[in-house]
DNA sequence: AATGCGGGGGT
DNA sequence: ACCCCAGCATT
């Protein structure tokens, strides 16, 4: 069945009115002071809800903050190094973001005049801009009625609705857009998609809602039947495979310690870290005649002095942190470098290296 | 349609 | 442990 026929089928019986009141009114007295909120201005919008992207609004505010005053403008943003944006994104994760977001913005300035577009076509063709963000951004920014699903929005309807659709699936996110099309109010659509989100965020949570306060809670299906807790559906991910790795703490004659830039696609790039032997390629006591083949430099190797896990979603790094002296040869490998404590702490890093950071002095 | 892509907080 | 979070790009 097309999901305009579902929707239809869907809010038989449902007071769309009383429920945009009930949400928007709800949201206009109960909604958080955020930093963007301060105002309507597109391209606070956009680094906000590019942020927020699979990110907490309370880890966000520091990032958001520290972000708009190193890079206040489109035009700010668009000149900056990106070695730079990268370090303002140092801890948020998902570094993609931050290159997209500047590769996105380089393009608003160069095609739009530094104005982020209000058409739709154009602003989903943005990089990093996907369903989700786009209509974040033209209805918050705009006032364009236009369908902001995430995460929140999905199960705050599938709730209310008594939707029983895996949400884990792409197609059934567009049934919540087909259905948040239908239910959005054209006169404020940035409080009733602001309104769906705070109302995920604060009530309708995942573990336990707190339906008793919800202002929605008289047309919540799911409440009427006491199964809110069971929804939405949603197919669990298999869990991480986990990858073994002696990570090397290098130093030179002068105490410098050797890292290197990560290549510039894939997982963590163009992120700095400190040398990885893998070890499901190279057998530990190989590891000096692998580096030697690797970097052209000899090494005298000591005890291993830490162990770091890290946990990424869909993997989990195990290091053993060894530390070790040069003896000799030529430092041969691209991107990397020695570097003093001064400097690697001006380089973007990840989370699971800069748990080795704390070695620097010995 | 499925997978890769970070990191932190809640339960 | 597991789940989730104001998702997107790539295949």
């Amino acid at each position: 069945m097309k999901n305009e026929q579902r929707v239809q089928h869907i809010v038989e019986d449902f007071d769309e009115n009383k429920f945009r009141d009930s949400l928007i009114n709800w949201f206009k007295t109960e909604q958080r002071t955020l930093p963007w909120r301060d105002n309507q201005d597109p391209y606070r919008v956009w680094i906000s809800e590019i942020m927020l992207q699979q990110t907490r609004v309370d880890t966000v505010i520091p990032y958001f903050n520290n972000f708009l005053t190193k890079f206040p403008t489109p035009e700010a943003l668009a000149e900056a190094d990106e070695q730079e944006v990268l370090k303002a994104w140092e801890g948020l994760g998902y570094y993609s973001r931050a290159r997209n977001l500047q590769n996105a913005v380089c393009e608003v300035v160069e095609a739009y005049g530094g104005i982020v577009p209000s058409d739709p076509d154009e602003l989903g063709k943005l990089k990093g801009v996907g369903p989700y963000t786009k209509g974040a951004i033209l209805s918050i920014a705009y006032d364009l009625p236009e369908p902001a699903v995430d995460g929140n929005v999905m199960r705050v309807l599938s709730r209310i609705l008594k939707v029983e659709d895996d949400i884990a699936k792409q197609s059934t996110r567009k049934l919540f857009e087909a259905m948040v099309y239908r239910l959005i109010s054209k006169s404020d659509p940035s409080s009733f998609n602001q309104g769906m989100m705070e109302l995920g965020a604060l009530i309708c949570t995942p573990k336990s809602p707190s339906c008793l306060l919800c202002p929605v809670q008289e047309q919540c299906r799911a409440f009427s039947e006491g199964i809110e807790t069971e929804l939405p559906v949603k197919s669990s991910k298999k869990k991480q495979k986990k990858l073994p790795f002696v990570t090397l703490f290098v130093q030179n004659e002068s105490g410098e310690v050797l890292v290197e830039k990560r290549p510039d696609q894939g997982l963590l790039a163009s992120m700095w870290q400190y040398p990885m032997v893998p070890l499901t390629d190279v057998d530990e006591a190989d590891v000096r005649t692998w580096f030697y083949g690797e970097y052209g430099l000899t090494l005298e190797i000591g005890e291993s002095i830490d162990k770091v896990k890290h946990v990424f979603s869909h993997l989990i790094w195990e290091m053993q942190v060894v530390p070790a002296v040069v003896t000799g040869g030529e430092l041969d490998r691209e991107r990397a470098e020695f570097v003093d404590s001064k400097k690697i702490f001006e380089l973007p890093f990840p989370v699971s290296h800069q748990k080795i950071h704390k070695h620097i002095n010995p």
